[in-house]
DNA sequence: GCAAAAGTGTTCCAGGTACACCCATGC
DNA sequence: GCATGGGTGTACCTGGAACACTTTTGC
């Protein structure tokens, strides 16, 4: 058998992996694939960047197949590159030689969709964040996981990708929530309505009302910039 | 002629490019490099990663090849990664069908080091950022300099990297400059003396003075944090 | 009425900005 | 003395934190 490509440089396999978060049940949701070859465990959603393709487009790609949502719906940061040259040994051995580098993006959907059973009949489940860190993943994926914790939530701060979370239309308490859950700590609830409410560029109100059972109906909201939009790029490509 | 190695995938080359900042006469300086081959003009330093070398360990030898500075002695920080596939076109030839993915770093310099004709013999000079973007840079390099220049904006606010663009001692007259330079604003003197002063994990006072011929002689200081030491990373290896 | 959740008002404090002012040197 | 740059004091403003209080619903 013959290989298509030669080189005379060593074979460098380049994938992306996908954080890609949720909040369900009061808490941050990740979703994780579970391998059965080895190294078997938990891994993060990600596979090989195809030879036309841009990088951000073979995470936009993951993402659809992961979750069904049309490309470019959806928030997408790259979060950075992790090419230790034994993090992936699968390989290594002849023929191939081969390293892998992954560069590894950021993404959040507004609900729990069903993990899609796609081409690669992957089983792809959502499970809590803190559980996840605590039981570790496969490769160097829990360091790439916990990178992703700490720059959501310094986005968080100075960008809408707050409302990312939530589908349609929205109350503050439910926004004030994903703060809640995402920083780990209680926000005074009526600091966070001015906040919100003056602040430009987060949310703008619909005008309608929805009630939750009990108490005082809540003023409707709706995001200002589409989920796709929340985050500038600074890099890509 | 045979290939020593072969791939049922496409090739990837994977590189590191190298953004690395200095100040002098008053303006922002990053070191570029003249191709002579196609395509001609100014580049940003970098190279191909060696086969069993980590992506931050290519950078630290990239960036003592064309600065002389010991590996492991200069703040490196991950910037992104570029990877469009028409973004290097020189290997998708036959045979190498190659494409290049390039992880970009930040880095920071605390004077004009002459550039070191190294075992490439290449033709690197200083030039100032703003004529540098002014003209263009060859590949998508140009791109990468602006991100890199976001990226030290942003940090400068919350991290001590402007230490790291002086050496030994330094008065505070002069950690202002590199400010004033950076963010391309004046600050006012006295209330950045404060804010310096009373910021931890920013600089420590000497005890010794400095005469800057006219005027009351300024106090010394030093950086509390090695300058390797003053960007924590995030996501890298 | 009472409980609960939404939303507003008010007070306090920390940090930034503007700018007046004093200090220590060279000439 | 005067000019020059180093360094301090102070008044003002803004934005966040804490928390009391009012509004609007279900029961």
């Amino acid at each position: 058998m013959t290989h298509p490509y030669a080189s005379d440089y060593p074979i460098f396999y380049v994938t992306v992996d996908v954080v890609l978060f949720a909040i369900a049940d009061g808490s941050l949701q990740v979703l994780v694939v579970e391998r059965g070859e080895e190294p078997a465990g938990w891994a993060l959603p990600g596979g090989f960047v195809n030879p036309d393709e841009d990088l951000r487009d073979a995470a936009e790609r993951e993402l659809a197949e992961e979750t069904g949502v049309r490309p470019g719906d959806l928030p997408l940061e790259q979060l950075a590159t992790y090419g230790a040259p034994d993090r992936d040994t699968r390989y290594l051995k002849p023929p191939a030689h081969a390293r892998v580098v992954s560069v590894a993006w950021l993404s959040v959907l507004p609900e729990l969709v069903q993990p899609q059973a796609g081409t690669d009949a992957s089983s792809a489940v959502w499970r809590p964040v803190a559980e996840v860190l605590e039981e570790g993943l496969t490769f160097d994926h829990h360091r790439i996981l916990r990178d992703a914790v700490a720059r959501l939530q310094a986005k968080l701060d100075y960008t809408p990708v707050a409302t990312a979370f939530l589908a349609g239309e929205f109350s503050l308490a439910e926004l004030r929530e994903v703060y809640e859950v995402v920083w780990g700590r209680e926000l005074d609830p009526g600091n966070f309505q001015r906040k919100v409410r003056v602040a430009d560029r987060i949310v703008e109100p619909t005008g309608r009302l929805r009630s939750s059972g009990r108490g005082r109906p809540a003023e409707l909201f709706r995001p200002t910039v589409r989920a796709a939009d929340v985050w500038r790029e600074t890099g890509s490509g």
